[in-house]
DNA sequence: GAGTGGTCTAGACCACTAG
DNA sequence: TAGTGGTCTAGACCACTCT
């Protein structure tokens, strides 16, 4: 006898039905915070699996943050949910804040077609005088500026990625509907500096010199191709750039 | 008959056995890089373990960068290794050089015992007034300042803490030493700020108002009461903070 | 000693990629 | 069609934690 809460059928894998089940469980509260879940041999019971499958579907919630395993002790809910920054995972500004429930809005302020000169030829490894969409965007949470965001797209890698409204849509999501394959990894590099004074405007910095959070990005496609870099500009006392990390 | 390669008297688990013999041959260039290694049917053929104990193995070198697996094609060795940095993994700054192979010098600058102000102890979660380590430490590479450390740990929940030579071990090796509990996790806020004069000279700035690149740090123990807290001042001319991240 | 998660096995079938 | 990795099973034994 089958378990209904299991569709053997569904292209979903059994693992992921159970992961979502639990997860759905955790996120209405039905089990407690700091509460043990059942052992995996009752949940295999329970979902009519095997242990593996449990074991599969419980390390997915533990990389989610939502559980921690203690050997001999058990499965335990964790009393926060860990939360995860674009310091540990490649999502986007957007796809971020969105996580956090943070409200924001996005204004264009250059969007354009340029040829790409030597700087951004050599970091995107194309042709000097490739075609890039050049993107200038500022987002603000509550009305105040939080971060300042500089993209060069190669439009050759990325086709038809000019005719995206960025004031609606996220550039990863667009990149994503725009190339057949996925986005594969990015590089990000931190470091502080100044900016401009136009930038300095647009992020309403009082002083010239205030530090700015400086974050670099290269995207890849999955044949190793770079096909977008960046550079954010962050006040951080308006959006925190944070890491939440587990050892070992 | 038993492989000799796998010692199944040893403490060290057979993936872990696996993975370390997979990740030398990959070190030492005896797999070349981009080339596929053998299937997982040969590989565990090769080492008499079964097949879910070399996928295991292999994942844990998926994780670490070092090889990249490709559904009905193959499993392959990355062409770069990708490199993980104190943004991704709670490891510390010395743990983080030294798997970049970066030759670096640790300076005491200040290590003594304070008792905790209240923003240490509203950070710490301890009593106004408790034991702390407070430790100043520089981190040179060839001789150039490139992190400048400030370290509040709790003696209380660390104790011995004081007991080390900190220009010989790292802080994050002392406290797993002085602590019974392993390291749990741990938050870093990333941010962009000025240094004091007296720490402008330690870093060997040219101008008090040079950005620089600010970790602050907060690590806690298994029954999630934070231990330790610290700042982290990088120059990121001589010490680049990066991480390199995948999507999904 | 009883119960938990951690490791490992041997086998099955499926989904994807290539020649 | 053959070979690859992806999923899943059913069972075994071990290491750890608590009572």
């Amino acid at each position: 006898m089958d378990n209904p809460l299991i569709d053997h059928e569904s292209s979903v894998t059994v693992y992921d039905q159970i992961a979502n089940y639990l997860r759905n469980e955790i996120n209405e509260g039905k089990i407690e915070k700091g509460a043990r879940i059942p052992s995996e041999t009752e949940l295999a019971d329970f979902f009519g699996a095997s242990r593996g499958t449990v074991r599969k579907a419980i390390s997915l919630l533990v990389e989610e943050g939502y559980l921690k395993k203690s050997h001999g002790k058990g499965t335990f809910v964790n009393v926060e949910k860990i939360s995860y920054s674009i310091a540990q995972e490649l999502i986007s500004y957007a796809e971020s804040m969105k996580k956090q429930n943070i409200n924001f809005k996005t204004t264009v302020i250059e969007k354009e077609i340029v040829s790409a000169d030597k700087e951004i030829s050599e970091a995107l490894n194309i042709d000097q005088g490739s075609q890039i969409l050049f993107l200038k965007r500022l987002r603000t949470i509550e009305d105040e500026p939080a971060i300042l965001l500089k993209n060069w797209v190669s439009i050759d890698r990325c086709p038809g990625i000019e005719n995206f409204d960025y004031e609606e849509i996220g550039l990863f999501e667009a990149m994503e509907t725009s190339i057949a394959d996925k986005i594969n990894y990015g590089i990000r590099n931190f470091s502080a500096t100044n900016v401009d004074k136009v930038d300095a405007e647009l992020l309403q910095l009082d002083d010239l010199r205030e530090p700015i959070l400086e974050i670099e990005q290269f995207t890849f496609n999955n044949a190793d191709k770079p096909i977008e870099c960046s550079i954010a500009y962050s006040r951080t006392d308006k959006y925190q750039v944070s890491s939440v990390l587990t050892r070992e």
